[in-house]
RNA sequence: GCUCCCAUCGUCUAACGGUUAGGACUCCAGGUUUUCAACCUGGCAAUCGGAGUUCGAUUCUCCGUGGGAGUACCA
């Protein structure tokens, strides 16, 4: 057996990108590092990979660090509280990047490319299916000094890694032992993109040697690239770090957790009312054996704290098989802390922590006030604003002259168009839903009637635009979601072509400018 | 298609070659309770298939099968 902890102090890393709101299966990564840090007093790095600058926005990076920190998840080194090693941004690091690839074209590890994207995809449809070369084999070996002149003078390009034309790559998986690759499966990797900004490729190696990491403990959709990222050490002349891929998250179906029909995002758990102990106590049971009890072999207790969780983790009890994530079990699980763990006051100081304090009820007030005759009123009309979930009746959700399955379609373009909402208020919100009447061809009301109903459980109440303003973004989709269930859902085939009609006509631009 | 990973109830898992294959969630039935929860009791439900190795395979090996992931100037 291979030694799974070196004799280097313990350093591991969560790398997320900013580039939507905080997903549960990077705090479920990030867990298991904090979890192995804190078990060999180790530190605990976070790094923001913010190097697709096309999608990564800085309030996601703040909604990262907010979500992780409501987790409990508390990193020793990072952007907002320093190291000695940072910067801990990659788009702040970018002369780091540079000079690694340029020593790797010094070293003929490396080659410009000028074959444009379009090209690539040209050869992608139709020439690699032919078994044509990649437009870049010829490329590989043009001479260099000649390379960089087209370069410099202005000529876009990319930075490609030399793959190994044969042989296989052979490296250590701390939870399965050894994995081999052949390198024919390894494709030219570009390391520089032609906006200067590196591929995660050429950014996790450097970035983890550099920070000193000794344990890459991530996700198992990144095994087939780990290759790629040999070759980078063995190129640099570096140890590589003890590498560990943790199963994934999955859906009910068993394809990989997406929110696409499930909500994923911290956001949406902290606002449906989980407390965050629960949620780290069931991301560790996603992957780890419950606590043994004492008595008898097999009845182990599934509720554990942190601390006992790190007091008793192995990597080598790690479970390899991707795990369904059950919120019937969670939700059971959560209810266990809120009547064994917290004390009435607890309790109470845990809702008014929630939502039931001034800064919320002050934002719900204004819808209310002109909606009330007596005090009274105030609650029932409101009170999905404070509930995990509505259950909206089938014969509100449709409106008259109108099909279950037509409606649960719009619903969908719905959740596409609040997703791209920027910023998120209320005119935008608005925008958002008149571009779905728009492309359904519908009075704004048919569309905004399912709407009422999927998000409050009713058909009528205070104003839409502003309570979906108030919801979010992640309660309002799992609302919508729902509601398109009630409805009879909407395939996946389905799914496929309505969303193809609805980026190609133009309706995914629904911010106001 | 190609490559890699994985494989115990529907779901999360226990059993480090020998158990009537255990627990938990869900579901069902009963009890308790003014109701509802909670709680208690019981029930349904699994080792993917085939070859080996072995006195003996859930467990080790191989071959199938199934599922997943990857196959980007995204991470």
């Amino acid at each position: 057996m291979t030694e799974l902890v070196a004799h280097r102090p313990v350093r591991v890393r969560a790398a997320p990108s900013p580039t939507g709101a905080a997903h549960v299966g990077n705090a479920y990564i990030a867990l298991f590092n904090l979890a192995f840090a804190r078990r060999h007093g180790g530190h605990f790095v976070m790094r923001i990979e913010d190097t697709d600058r096309a999608r990564s926005r800085k309030k996601y990076e703040e909604r990262l660090y907010a979500g992780w920190r409501w987790l409990g998840l508390h990193w020793d080194e990072g952007p907002d509280v320093g190291g000695n090693v940072g910067p801990y941004r990659q788009s702040e690091r970018s002369e780091i990047y540079h000079e690694h690839a340029r020593q790797l074209m010094d070293a003929g590890h490396a080659y410009y490319s000028f074959i444009t994207p379009e090209e690539l995809a040209a050869w992608r449809d139709k020439g690699q299916r032919e078994g044509e070369p990649a437009p870049y084999e010829a490329e590989r070996d043009a001479d260099p000094v000649m390379a960089q002149a087209r370069a410099k003078s202005g000529e876009v390009s990319v930075i490609r890694m030399k793959s190994p034309r044969e042989g296989t790559c052979v490296f250590t998986d701390a939870f399965r032992g050894e994995i081999r690759i052949g390198y024919d499966q390894v494709d030219d990797q570009v390391l520089l993109k032609s906006d200067g900004f590196p591929t995660y490729h050429l950014a996790v190696v450097v970035d983890d040697h550099l920070m000193g990491i000794t344990h890459v403990i991530r996700g198992e959709d990144w095994i087939p690239s780990t290759p790629k990222h040999m070759l980078l050490y063995e190129h640099f002349g570096w140890e590589a770090p003890m590498h560990a891929h943790l199963p994934l998250l999955l859906n009910p179906d068993g394809t990989k957790m997406s929110k696409r029909r499930n909500p994923t995002s911290i956001d949406y758990y902290r606002r449906a009312g989980y407390l965050p102990q629960t949620m780290l106590n069931y991301m560790a049971l996603m992957a780890y054996p419950p606590a043994p009890s004492t008595n008898n072999a097999g009845d182990g207790e599934e509720k554990f704290s942190f601390d006992n969780f790190v007091e008793r983790f192995e990597l080598e009890n790690v479970n390899l098989g991707g795990s369904v994530f059950d919120l019937d079990k969670l939700s059971w699980l959560n209810g266990r802390y809120l009547r064994e763990e917290l004390s009435e006051k607890q309790l109470g100081e845990a809702l008014r922590h929630w939502a039931l304090n001034d800064e919320y009820i002050g934002r719900i007030l204004p819808l209310m006030q002109s909606r009330m005759e007596t005090l009274g009123d105030f609650m029932p009309h409101c009170s999905f604003f404070f509930a995990r979930s509505v259950d909206p009746k089938i014969e509100d959700l449709v409106p008259k002259k109108r099909e279950a399955s037509e409606v649960a379609k719009v619903l969908q373009t719905a959740v596409w168009s609040l997703e791209c909402v920027e910023p998120w208020s209320r005119d935008a919100v608005e925008v958002a839903l008149r571009r779905i009447a728009e492309f359904w061809d519908w009075p704004i009301r048919d569309v905004t009637r399912p709407m009422y109903s999927a998000v409050m459980g009713q058909p009528v109440g205070p104003p839409l635009y502003e309570s979906i303003v108030l919801l979010e973004l992640d309660l309002t989709r799992t609302r919508l979601l729902a509601a398109m269930e009630t409805l009879g859902g909407v395939s996946k085939k389905k799914a496929r072509g309505l969303e193809k009609d609805w980026n190609g006509s133009g309706s995914r631009r629904s911010g106001v400018s």
